[in-house]
This record gives C-alpha cells, structure tokens and sequence, in this order.
RNA sequence: GCCCCGAUAGCUCAGGCGGAUAGAGCGACUGCCUCCUAAGCAGUAGGCCGCAGGUUCGAGUCCUGCUCGGGGCGCCA
C-alpha cells in the first residue's frame, strides 16, 4: 500500500471514527489531490448538516487529530515496513471548511523505498479476481482492418492488459465475422483464382481487391452469381468441399491478421478469436430456449424478443431477431448466443464490450435479454465500453463499402515514415534506425487513440495520430531513453539501484509523490475500461521526471544524493516501462 | 416521434462520488544547449465551460427545458 490518498483516507477516517464516533468510521473521507498543498480532504463539508457544527470546526478537529501523537501509530499501521514514520507533516483548515494535507517528505521516501522493492511497483492485487471477457477488435474474414477499427483495438487490449496485470482471469475476444452470405460469393472466387493466388492476396492483407474482384462477378456474371447462392447452401449445410475452402480463406486472413496485429503489439492470437461460425452450432438451442420460455415470440414469421424498455420509430417495442422469417440467423442470434455461452458455460462475472457506440442500443438489448432469461444475474455484469465513432475529413461516417477508408496498415505506414524523418541523421546504424521508428511510429499512433477518452467521437487527424511532440506516445518512450541514458553512462543496471531514497530538491519530492500515484491509475482503467486514465497519468509522471532531470543533475551529484536520485531514476522508469507496457506502447532502448 | 452520446482556450482534448483561482498538448509570442538525449525546459497571451431556469453553503459536474451536431430505432452486421 503505498497510495497516498487511500493511506491519508484511511487516516482521516479513524480521526472521524475517533472524534466523532465509530459510525464514521467508513465515512467517505473526500481526498482530492490540492492547488494548495499535496492533498486536501473535503469531508468536513459534507458533515456540517449531520454533526449540526460549522465545517470550519470540524475541519479543525480533523485535522488536530491528524497531526496528533496518535497519528504516528496509525500512519506507521498504514505504512506496512516504514517504521512509524509520521505521514502528515501539516494540515491546515482553509477556506469554508478545506483540510490543506502536506506528507511528510520522510513518509513519502520511506513509501518510495517501498515502491521501489516492490516488483508490483505498489499497484495491489485485485482483491477479488473475477474471470473477465474482453470483446474488442471486431476483425472480419477478407476484410482488411481500417483507420475505425484502431480504438476499439488498442482500447481493449489496454483493458484486458490492466485486468490481467491486476490478476483478473482475462479472456480475450475478437469477434470475428467469418460467416455470412457474401462467403458463397468469396469462396467461388477463391475456386477460380486457385488456393495460392487466394493465399497471396488474403495473407498479404489485399482484401479489397479480393472482394471487390468477387463482387464484380458476381455483379455481372449470373452463372457466377447463381453458383455463388448455391455455394452458401452448401456452407451452411456443412458440406465438407465447402467447408475446406472456407476454412481456407479463415486461415488466409488469419495470416493477415497476425501480422498486423503483431505489428501493432496487439495481444490477440488465434486462440482469443470468437468466430461468429462458432456459435453457430448453439443458435438454435439458444432460440428453443428462449421460446419455450417465452421470452421469444413469432412475430411476422420471425422468432423475436422483445426487451421491456425499446420502442422504435413507429411507436412499437423494438425486437431482437432471434430467427428471420427464412430461417437464417442474424447477428442478434449470435450475440445473444455468445452471452449466454459466456456467462452459463464459461462462467465468467464481467463482460466488457469495447465496440462503436452505434451499437448501444442493440448491447443493452442483448443485456437486457440475457437477464431476462436468467443468464445475466449479480454479481455478473455485462459493460458496453462505448468507442467513439470516427468520421472523416468531412465529417460524414466512414461507410464500409465506399472505398475512401484509411487502410490501418497504411496508417501504422506513415507513422513509421514521420518518425524515421526525425531521426533521419542520427543512428548510424540503418537496422536501428528503423526499430525506432518502427516503435516510436506505433506508439505515437497507438498513443493518439490511447489518450483521449474512447467514448468522445471524433474526426480521422493525421496529425493528431502521428504528432511526435507534445503528449504523446514519443514523449513517453523519450523519457525513458533518457534515464537509460544515465545508466549506461554510470555503467549501471537501474535493478541495482536502491537507493536509499532522500528527498530534497522540491523536484525530487515532486517526482517521488507522483510515482506513487501508479496504483491508483491503474486500478482506476480496471474500474472504468478507460485507458486514457492511465495514459494521462503516465504524461505527468513524464513531465513531473523532466523537470526533475532538468533541475537535478544525477550523475554529477554527491555520494547519497546520486544513489538516491539513481533509485529515483530506476523507479520512473520502472513505472514507466510497466504503465506503457499495459498500453500496448512499445518503447525502444534509444531514441 | 422516441432513445443514446456529445458541445470546455484559435485547434485537439483532460476535468474522480458536486468543492477554493477550470487544466494540458498543439499553434502564437519571449527566453534556454561548455551542462546525464532540445522529440526537451521556463515564461507570456488566450475562457459567457452551447443557452435559460432550478437544486444548495457551493454547479463545468446534478435536475428540467431549449438550440446545435452525431448515432440508433424489423428480417445488413
């Protein structure tokens, strides 16, 4: 535990439970980081109605007793292996009723030190591990990954990454969309291309021209178009010939999608794909169940449900088709299946869709289905991780089909190209110019969907995804090319320094009280699947160690000085390595 | 027509369960490389937090209404 405000909260409420009664022991204590001192504690406010007294005397009473004797016992409690060390050195009531909290500059060293032994950096297991479906990606068989699908890629392996480290059981999921009526048409095509000529186009991520080749025959050939249908049938009905090729053009596009995802340090692999084909075999137990309950009904020939709490346009509850009218199943059928087979066969107690807010609507259909029927109960719960939707340039929706989309790989392309014209001329050596642009590319344009809030729509910038100055990715991984800089010029390994830590300059008090912030930031994503908490954490602890390197020379410091800023040094850059990791934001050695 | 999301500096965006003087980055302007990497640092300028009411000690934050923009609303996914 080296959280400052969840120590300092802990404080505040035994001096509540203490001055005003054991019935505040839990009261929220109202900690918020201050403007005017480390942290201020803004309970006393809130209990000026119930205590009948003037929150300027509360507050004094608070903070008396934070600054007591008794404090030291109980701060050297929360302070596991830091001896008594006191943690409030001043707290002062200000304003209508403000407790204005400066630590102790020992206590935050002594946390440091802590911190710095700790091989979890003092982010705390979860308390309760839960196993977790992550659903994000959304990648389609012969369909290439555009500029759209980059948030909700890098946004979900953030999350899954967080959950993971804070030791939740994370199951990745990618939906994959490898069943429908257009793979007639694909796997004819395929036929008449021939495997290899498949395999080329497909691995190498050619997909528009794969399907747009497809579409045009048969758009214009009916004898192509008429096998197309008949191939279908043969699909759905398993018809083994048929199934092989299809599973030909799975496996091409799964060549595809490995390549880019590594390329884009994206966790997912083959074994993490949901394939709609999967669910398939369970669509119509998942319908008989639903009807035998009733839940589903005919309606127009089709077996629908109708969730309380939906009317569309004309006034009428909107329904999930479970079945259409001609028998054939939807993607209302497979989400509904997927939910089920989650929560009923996996058992998992938290779902986290990472997917386009276009499909608000229609999750919390499938939500509300799913707790009807019974699969959905406490403590399960079942998240719609809102990703923005991206427009173009202009403004209007990016359309699947209307060729002007920004091909992903041609994104990563060009943000590899800005970064390698920055260091054009400064590595020698070609193959190490080209990692780290390769990582400084990638991370600046993973850094750039990462940062801001995954819910706000936005227009497709270049120049927002790529920029390398500022907050951004490059920023990040700079700083810790600087402080390995350090070391290999004192020809150390930061694992060996330990330190101690002393606190000093305001730079180093600074540095040491944001790094041990880490915890919060990244408990905070697990709770709210947004990954941007943890990027904006990461940029000020950047900026906090900048202005510390600016003001305190490291190498050229005196003996305990210089080991202690080293420690300083090897713990940022610690925390940095870890919090960039759970971004998914490769960091190279140099820059 | 109903539902969801959004509106904060010239631009792109943060703002925890309601707390003091609303913060960053980019762009603009002024300084800083005999010094561990200047992809950097320090500073200046820049605000009717869409509009109008309400709730209360206190509202960018909560409630109501409105304006504008985006999305969704039966056999595509």
């Amino acid at each position: 535990m080296t959280d400052p405000e969840a120590a300092l909260g802990s404080l505040v409420q035994k001096a509540l439970a203490a001055e005003f009664g054991a019935g505040y022991a839990s009261t929220d204590p109202l900690i918020r980081p201050s403007g005017f001192a480390d942290f201020q504690a803004n309970v006393a406010m809130s209990l000026s109605k119930p205590l009948r007294r003037s929150p300027r005397d509360i507050a004094g009473d608070i903070a008396d007793r934070l600054t007591s004797a008794s404090a030291v016992a109980a701060a050297g409690a929360v302070a596991v292996g830091a001896g008594a060390a006191k943690a409030v050195a001043k707290a002062e009531v200000s304003g209508p009723g403000f407790i204005n909290i400066t630590l102790a500059d020992d206590w935050i060293a002594a946390q440091s030190a802590q911190q710095l032994a700790d091989p979890r950096l003092g982010v705390a297991p979860a308390e309760h591990r839960q196993r977790v479906v992550v659903d994000y990606s959304g990648p389609n068989v012969a369909k290439e990954l555009h500029a759209g699908h980059l948030r909700a890629t890098s946004v979900g392996d953030a999350i899954a990454r967080v959950l993971e480290y804070l030791g939740h059981e994370v199951i990745r999921a990618a939906h994959l969309g490898d069943w429908g009526t257009q793979f007639g048409m694909l796997i004819e095509h395929a036929l008449e291309i021939g495997e290899r000529a498949t395999y080329d186009q497909l691995a190498s991520g050619e997909f528009t021209a794969f399907y747009q080749a497809a579409r045009a025959k048969f758009d214009s050939d009916p004898a192509f178009a008429d096998q197309a249908r008949k191939r279908v049938v043969q699909l759905q009905a398993g018809e083994p010939d048929t199934i092989r090729l299809w599973q030909l053009l799975v496996d091409d596009s799964m060549e595809y999608l490995r390549k880019i995802y590594a390329r884009l340090n994206i966790t997912l692999t083959d074994a993490d794909m949901a394939p709609e084909s999967f669910y398939n075999s369970m669509l119509g137990d998942v319908c008989d169940e639903l009807e035998r309950r009733g839940i589903a009904v005919m309606s127009d020939g089709a077996l629908c449900a109708f969730p309380p709490g939906f009317t569309g346009r004309d006034g009428k509850p909107v329904p999930l088709m479970l079945r259409k009218s001609d028998g054939g199943y939807g993607y209302d059928s497979t989400d509904a299946a997927a939910i089920r087979y989650r929560l009923t066969e996996i058992g998992v107690t938290r779902i986290i869709y990472v997917v386009g807010a276009e499909q608000s609507q229609h999750l919390q259909m499938i939500f509300e289905l799913a707790r009807q029927a019974g699969w959905l109960v406490p403590p399960a719960t079942a998240e719609h991780a809102v990703i923005g939707l991206m427009t173009g340039p202009g403004g209007q929706r990016l359309r699947t089909r209307s060729g002007e989309q920004v091909k992903l790989a041609d994104l990563m392309d060009e943000a590899v190209d800005r970064a390698a014209t920055v260091i054009a001329d400064r590595y020698s050596d070609p193959l190490q110019r080209s990692q780290i642009a390769e990582a400084v590319g990638i991370g600046a344009l993973k850094y750039g969907d990462l940062s801001v809030a995954r819910a706000s729509g936005y227009v497709l910038d270049f120049d927002r995804l790529l920029a390398l100055t500022g907050n951004t990715g490059p920023y990040l991984q700079y700083a810790t090319a600087r402080i390995r800089s350090i070391f290999a010029r004192a020809g150390l390994d930061p694992a060996d320094a330990a330190g101690p830590i002393a606190l000093g300059e305001v730079a180093e008090r600074a540095l040491a009280l944001r790094l041990l912030g880490f915890g919060r930031a990244v408990t905070d994503v697990a709770a709210t699947a947004e990954p941007h908490k943890l990027a904006g954490y990461l940029f000020e602890l950047a900026s906090t160690f900048t202005v510390f390197y600016e003001q305190c020379p490291v190498l050229s410091a005196a003996d305990e000085t210089r080991s202690s800023r080293l420690a300083l040094c090897a713990l940022t850059l610690n925390v940095l390595m870890t919090g960039l990791h759970l971004l998914g934001i490769p960091v190279p050695d140099r820059m």
